[in-house]
DNA sequence: CACCCGGAAGGTTA
DNA sequence: CTAACCTTCCGGGT
């Protein structure tokens, strides 16, 4: 029963993809939790220390193999001791058991092993499970995973997502309270603005970044996503390549999460300090190295990210943003994909101008099968995501940019969403006074950044914008959407931002 | 046809 | 039980 919520890191999908999710834990703990210090290593530690002769389908595994494999399993996710003798049987048998059976078998490990396991077949070679996915995605081409390999590269992948899920995830659950985020000081501009303001600063235009992002290509498959997912639990996996984390099982990660917190607290200790150093290079350098990076990386980890430096919206120098969310609400997990350090998922999404929120959603599709995981419903689809998006108009934490297609637009940084307590406030707060409708210009008065204040907040906040920057950038964004019905009039105005971001 | 837009209803979770 | 935050459907517009 009862996943956690999952944390996804970003890991999953060493394809090219994985999945930010877990973003918290990014953004918290900079660099990658994973035990290893280094960067790449998250991956490496459990390759060691996984029997390597097991066949990538569990159900080759023989009972000592079995053996071998819960052994590995319980001590890579420092689970609680799994009583062996109540598994005494080959793969084939252990990937007929059911959640309970293994959470009757191995107690506190039941969920993780379940996903695992699902997780294993699905990637399997030749599969027949999942019936959806014909090929996996893993197998699948996907440019950025290169991973010849050996046979066994598959199932490091696998583990090796698992193991740096759980080292990163960790934490959280919370949507609701936001508040205690950042770090540091919430709403202070400057903390905030570490993401945005900082960020701003920090954060170029970055239009090279998202364009650069744009590679992806794979996206065209991706649109299977539709709907198909038959299987809610064992996902069906991504057709295409590019995603192949969608099947990853959210859940597993959550799971995983929980257990290794303290390896995470660990892996965040060392990634704090990590991260500090990558901070600065990460801005500048991220535009333009970020694809460098995301192809070392991925090539010799193959996807591993390992180090992906949680700390998201980093800025520049600052501390790094947590959403206190952890990537489980919708706007904290596009945040958290945008600013991952190593832009691993500039396929996927990429901002447009990050001073002024504006970001594309590359791959449609694809980015809709990582909420999908991220929030464990398989059938996600960018109608369904999409629609989340726009009820975050009315809150004003989004405005659609006319004309651009897939092009969105942040009214309010990360710092401020965090800071709020309920975007519910938000909402209701209809944008402020009539008058900021029409008036395009609502940039308005800065004093009050939102948040705070309790229920004002929300309509302060409502000014949106990315106030990061202290200067007008803001500006424009006015429409701000605020009300539909009102409002929606005035949207026009976007000329504002496509200058802004263009 | 692919987007995009929101209303309506239902689900999950804290 | 409630509220927040979606998720799922859907009809309509561009």
């Amino acid at each position: 029963m009862k996943v956690p919520p999952l944390n996804l890191t970003p890991d999953i999908n060493r394809v090219g993809m994985t999945l930010p999710f877990s973003p918290d834990l990014l953004w918290r703990y900079p660099l990658s939790l994973p035990q290893s210090a280094s960067p790449s290593s998250p991956m490496l530690d459990v390759k060691n220390q996984m029997p390597t002769h097991l066949a990538a389908d569990p159900r080759m595994w023989s009972r000592d193999d079995v053996t071998a494999f819960l052994r590995w399993f319980e001590r890579e996710f420092e689970l609680p001791t799994i009583e062996l003798s109540k598994f005494c049987m080959n793969g084939k048998a252990l990937c007929m058991l059911t959640k309970s059976d293994l959470a009757d078998r191995a107690p506190g490990a039941g969920d993780i092993l379940h996903n695992t396991l699902q997780f294993l077949l699905r990637d399997a070679p030749q599969v027949p499970q999942s019936p959806l996915t014909p090929h996996h995605p893993l197998l699948s081409p996907s440019p950025l995973t290169t991973s010849p390999g050996q046979p066994w590269s598959i199932m490091n992948h696998d583990i090796h997502n698992f193991s740096h899920l759980l080292h990163q995830g960790g934490s959280v659950t919370l949507s609701p309270a936001p508040s205690e985020q950042s770090g540091g000081s919430p709403r202070h501009p400057d903390t905030a603005s570490s993401t945005s303001s900082t960020s701003t600063a920090a954060y170029h235009h970055s239009s090279a970044a998202s364009t650069g992002s744009a590679h992806s290509g794979s996206q065209s498959d991706s649109e299977d996503s539709t709907r198909d997912s038959s299987s809610p639990q064992r996902s069906p996996l991504p057709p295409n390549n590019v995603s192949a984390v969608s099947a990853f099982p959210a859940h597993a990660l959550a799971s995983l999460k929980h257990i290794t917190d303290c390896q995470r607290a660990a892996a965040a200790a060392a990634a704090a300090a990590a991260a500090a150093a990558q901070n600065v290079n990460s801005h500048q350098d991220n535009l333009q190295q970020h694809q460098h990076h995301q192809l070392q990386h991925q090539h010799q980890h193959q996807s591993q990210p390992p180090s992906l430096q949680p700390q998201g919206p980093i800025g520049p120098n600052e501390e790094p943003v947590e959403t206190g969310t952890n990537g489980r609400l919708l706007w904290d997990f596009l945040q958290q994909l945008l600013n991952d350090p190593q832009q691993r998922y500039s396929r996927h999404i990429a901002w447009k101008n990050r001073d002024t929120g504006v970001f594309k959603i590359v791959d449609p599709p694809g980015l809709a099968r990582l909420w999908g995981i991220q929030k464990n419903h398989l059938s996600m689809n960018y109608d369904k995501m999409s629609r989340a998006l726009r009820y975050y108009y009315r809150v004003n934490i989004l405005r659609k940019v006319q004309g651009e297609r897939h092009c969105y637009q942040f009214l309010r940084n990360p710092s401020e969403l965090k800071s709020i307590k309920n975007i519910s406030m938000l909402r209701s707060t209809p944008l402020q006074s009539p008058r900021s409708k029409d008036t395009i210009p609502i940039v308005q008065p800065a004093p009050m950044e939102e948040e705070e204040g309790p229920t004002d907040l929300s309509m302060s906040s409502i000014h949106h914008q990315y106030h990061a920057s202290p200067a007008p950038m803001e500006t424009q964004p006015q429409n701000l959407t605020c009300e539909p019905h009102n409002l929606s009039v005035t949207i026009k105005t976007e000329e504002y931002l496509e200058h802004s971001y263009e």
